[in-house]
Order: structure tokens, then C-alpha cells, then sequence
DNA sequence: CTGAAAGCGCTAACAT
DNA sequence: ATGTTAGCGCTTTCAG
């Protein structure tokens, strides 16, 4: 057999044809004859014929492909999101090239040069913690690839964004601890140069005053790791008047917390009640499980892909620029008390 | 400016010289003069040219992409796995197209068309539970695209595996139970249709022979999943004579039976230990912390990587495969007794 | 030192 | 109903 794939030429070749005819037999299209077009792709098959996609992309200017730059794979939510972009991508007949910038800027600026190289028709970014410049963004954009943001957005750019709604389920984490009977509650909390570690206190705090709880400084720690929680959690049971409940800004950080409270002698949730964002394999092996806030990274990479898509097909790169907010919705389990 | 990004032609047309010119003083060629090269350079660098990779992979018939096939991105092992294959492969110059086929052998025959249309430089597979038929894999090989298989891999196809030393790791876990008085010992174990079923399950048995422990059938079972756990270990525990270890194919099967072992009061490990595959964030987090062996995902990405780029670099489809192996290692944790 | 031409694989306008 | 031609962006002979 020849080296290399098999071409249209190849065909058209050994059956005494054009190219074209077998490109148009191939199609289907109505001016080839019946005779023609069985012949074509009964060799075609025969010879396993596939198109080249590298040729298609650059007669046609579309590469099908998305472009993802995230900081890092190796986490739940962030691989969550890759599923969901997969499978948006795959059945919209795209193919996925990721790209990580291991919370690299410079890394990121890479990625997004070998993005253009790559012609590829669209991109999704979860922008690295180090990012606070965006004309690398804005290029991609210049150069007519529509790109949306997810999770780690940034406002400065006037772009499609898809976020969890990191308000909204704090809020709800912590209304369930109050309507549970919790009245004295910690947070363990991201670092507050994040929108996300925002947004979830500002949650926190404002359930508390709603329920006309006080907020007390002390309670409110930052601390968004296992083994910080192992480190910061005894610092709070060891309180002249300590929390009855946690609410964890992830759900390895409430894994921390319970393992040490559990150290305590202290029972889950009769004497504390335990709430984290972010639900995982963790939250469901723990003893006992953990009530926490599902974060939807699946359907935040569905979204934003939806979205990118329809950039993409619109081929119009003066668009109004959208917000998408994946609501959470709080999973009971153990460690939270009944109603 | 131009619709479309900046190309060769469209320097070549400001500066009134032609295409290849530009071409050759863009790479630097000793034929172009200095004056030429400085002119070029300037605006290509200030319009911001990129080279076309798609027009470059046209014409080389090489495209810098790594295609990967994975079973499920959002896995532990899988994820960690991605992240090594994506440093290697950038630092050599290749970009990364994730291809997820959902444990479905269907998916599995449309990435392998999709990696063939797109001309991959070379393939990285871990393969579906479902794949029994390898005619797709063979196929990509015999289009002249290496394929470096990594933990879920195949003997009844001679090629290029990188793998975890299953059958070490399991011997090693079993030996530890059987060193810290387990006589007992139960196998959850993965299809035996995988390799990596079958070596666990060989590493299990040798362990026990090399000890004159007998091989009990009914202490096998096929069972890998933390749900499938939940439903099967009761059966274990129901037994006659039940096991006084469990040695489970990974941890969330692991923390599904640790879970029904203490719903039915029994302690652990002073009644039954428990040893899981893989060391995940999970096995951390159980109560109390499950005894693992490392995996190593990462390092698994980095070895295939580096074993499929030089297999792209060599350009020889008559290699000797290689099988590589990368060691596990025991992690105690509380799951087992201590000697 | 530079340019013209051909070709990578495919398609579509324009012939017949 | 089919063939011819040109061109997507780039490199690389071959010719000046």
C-alpha cells in the first residue's frame, strides 16, 4: 500500500476519474451519477479512505477545533468542566486541544500564541491565578476567535462569561446551618484576591445578617487546603466559645475540618454541623458524608461551550457580550443536623 | 486591517518582494540579505504575524499534535495523567487533543477516526472496559501513526505500553496484610479481560501461595466501583467464614466496602483491613484513612509521552515495542493493622 | 540575493 | 455527468 493515508487523488486515480469527481461522489452531491458514486465509496471504504481534515481546515479557514487554557487539570472541578466541553464539542463536530497554564501567566501567553498558530476556531479560558493582564486575550479576539471565560473571569474584559454562582450558594450553605439550629458559624475561607473568595463570603455575611446573626471576625479564617484545615481547625475548637458548624470553602478543606473535629472527641453534626462547596468523590466517602454545595463543573463546561459554539457559527465578532450563571444546589448528607 | 490574521503574502505584498523571500527571512536563511531580514522581521512583528500551522502541517504532513484517548477525564488517576502527557508534550513542541470515550467502544472507533482525519502526529490510549476488538488501534498504526498505550493496555497487540506495576503493587499490598496477620484475604477485582485486572489479581494470588495461604474462589469477586462495593460486600461479610482483609482494585471500591463494613459494627482494621488500588484524594479522607498504593498518574504521563515523541522523531514504524513500568508504592495509612 | 512555480489535499466556480 | 483550474498558506526546488 502507499505510505501515508489515502487521498481523493488516490482514488480518483485508480478509477480513471477526477479528484472532483470522486470530492463531489463522496458528498453525494445529485450531478454524479448513481454508477459513479458506488464505485467511489465502495473504494473509498475498501481502502479506508479518510478525509484530511488538515486540508479541509485550510481551504475552508476552520479548523473545528476549541482551543481550553486552565490552570490545572488535576482537580475535580476544573476535569469536570473538561468533560463538559468534550462532549458539547464532540457532538457539535469540533475536537479539543487543552492547554495548561499551571497558574502560569507567562505559560498562559504561550498558550495563547499556539492557539492562533493553530488557527483554532473558538477558545475557553479559566484565566491563571497570576493573570492581570488580558492583551493576549484581547489579540485572540482581534484576530476574530470568539472566546469565552469561565469560572475565572475577569471584568475588565467586556466577554462572554460562564461562573458558578458562588454567591448565591454560600448563601444557601449557610441559611441551611442557620435554619438547622447553627448559630455561632466559621468560614474557612479562599484567598480574597479571588472573585470566588469573594463572592462566597459575601454569601456568608449575608446570610448571617439576614438572620440577624452577628459576624464575628474570628470565626472567618482563611484557609482552603486539607492539610490547612488539619493545621487552622484547632484553633477554632480550642475557642472560649467555639463554632457549632463550618462552612468550608471546598470540600477538602470541610474533609480537614471534620477529621480534626472528629480528633476532638466532639460528633458531627450534633455538636458541629459541616457544610462544603465544591461536591466531589470526597464528600461522599467521608464518615459521615458531607452536605455540600454541587458545583456543576460538568454543566459550567457545557455552557460555556454552548455559548462558544454559537459564537463561532455566528461568525460575527460584534456581539453583546453574555454572563451565564450556573446555579449550585446544596446535596444534605451526615453532617448537617434534620430540620 | 485584513480580515483573518496576517500571512506571508500579504508582508511579502507590503514590502514589494515576494513570498519565499519573506519565507526564508523569516527562518533566517544565509541567502537573504541583512537589510531584507530586518525589514521582514519588523513588520512581521509588528502586524503580529503567525505562522499557519494548519498550512505548515499541509505541507509537512506533520501536524505537532498528540492525540490522547481516555477512558473519563474526571478520575484521579486519569487527570493526573493528562497533566504529564501536557508538559512533555509542550516542551517538545506538540499540542494535546483530549479525546474522552466514556468506557464506550463506539466512542473509542470515533475518536480513532477523528485522530486519523486530523492527522495526528502519534496517539496516546488508555482503553475503554467495553474495547475487546483492537482493528481501530491497528488501523491508526498501519497509517503510520506511532500509539503508546498507557495503564489500560492490551497484549494481543504488540506495542509501545507504558504501565503501573500492578502486579508488584498487588503482590506488595497483600503481603503487607498477610504480614500484619490477615489469613483471609478477599480480592475486589477489575474485569479480567483488562491486563491490569488480571495482574492485580496475579499479584493477589502469588502473594498468597508464596505464603501457603490457600486461594479461596469465593473470595474473588468481580466488583469495582464504590457502588458495586456497596452492593457486594455484604456478601463477603454474610459468608461462613468471612474474610478478615479486603484487598479492593481501587479505592473508591475500597471505600465502598469500608463503608458496609462499618454499617455491619465491624471495626477496621482490628476486624477486616482494607487495602485500595490507587492513591487518590479519597483514601485521605475515609475513616479511617485507607491504606493505598501510589499510582504515580503523573509520571505515567510523562514516561508515554516521552516514548511516543521519540517514536514520532525516529519516523520508523519498525520499532521493537517497549514495554515501561513505573513502580508503585505502599502508602500505610489506618486501614491496616500495624506489625 | 531573489523570484517563479509546484505541490501538500481538498473544493467550488467555471467549463464542457 | 464530469473535467479543469485555481487557491487556501507555506516551503522548496529550480532558475535566474
Amino acid at each position: 500500500m502507499r505510505s501515508g493515508q489515502v487521498t481523493i487523488k488516490d482514488i480518483a486515480k485508480e478509477l480513471g476519474i477526477s479528484a472532483s469527481t470522486v470530492s463531489r461522489a463522496l458528498k453525494d452531491h445529485p450531478d454524479i451519477s448513481v454508477k459513479t458514486k458506488e464505485a467511489v465509496n465502495a473504494l473509498a471504504k475498501a481502502w479506508n479512505y479518510k478525509p484530511n481534515a488538515v486540508a479541509l481546515s485550510l481551504r475552508s479557514s476552520k479548523s473545528n477545533v476549541i482551543g481550553v487554557i486552565i490552570p490545572e487539570i488535576v482537580h475535580h472541578f476544573f476535569s469536570s468542566v473538561i468533560s463538559g466541553i468534550e462532549k458539547i464539542a464532540h457532538d457539535a463536530g469540533y475536537n479539543v486541544m487543552i492547554f495548561q497554564s499551571n497558574e502560569s501567566f507567562k505559560r498562559e501567553l504561550d498558550n495563547a500564541q499556539a492557539l492562533l498558530s493553530s488557527r483554532v476556531d473558538g477558545v475557553l479560558v479559566s484565566m491563571s491565578k497570576e493573570t492581570k493582564d488580558f492583551d493576549h486575550f484581547r489579540e485572540l479576539r482581534s484576530n476574530g476567535i470568539p472566546i469565552v471565560f469561565f469560572d475565572r473571569i475577569c471584568n475588565e474584559l467586556s466577554s462572554d462569561n460562564v461562573i458558578v454562582d458562588d454567591f448565591a450558594g454560600a448563601f444557601s450553605a449557610v441559611q441551611h446551618l442557620i435554619d438547622t439550629g447553627c448559630k455561632r458559624i466559621a468560614h474557612l475561607s479562599a484567598p480574597q484576591h479571588m472573585l470566588l473568595g469573594q463572592n462566597r463570603q459575601k454569601g456568608y455575611r449575608q446570610a448571617l445578617v439576614k438572620n440577624k446573626l452577628p459576624f464575628v471576625e474570628d470565626l472567618v479564617i482563611k484557609c482552603d487546603s486539607f492539610d490547612e484545615a488539619i493545621i487552622k481547625t484547632p484553633d477554632l475548637l480550642n475557642m472560649a466559645e467555639p463554632p457549632d458548624a463550618i462552612f468550608a470553602v471546598n470540600e477538602m478543606t470541610a474533609a480537614g475540618a471534620l477529621s480534626v473535629i472528629k480528633k476532638f472527641g466532639l460528633k458531627v453534626p450534633e455538636d458541629i454541623s459541616i457544610i462544603g462547596f465544591t461536591d466531589g468523590l470526597v464528600s461522599r466517602v467521608t464518615d459521615p458524608a458531607l452536605t455540600t454545595l454541587e458545583q456543576h463543573g460538568h454543566e459550567v463546561g457545557l455552557k460555556a461551550t454552548e455559548l462558544l459554539v454559537d459564537r463561532i457559527v455566528e461568525g460575527n465578532m460584534d456581539y453583546e457580550p453574555v454572563t451565564k450563571v450556573v446555579k449550585t444546589n446544596l446535596i444534605v448528607r451526615e453532617s448537617t443536623k434534620r430540620i
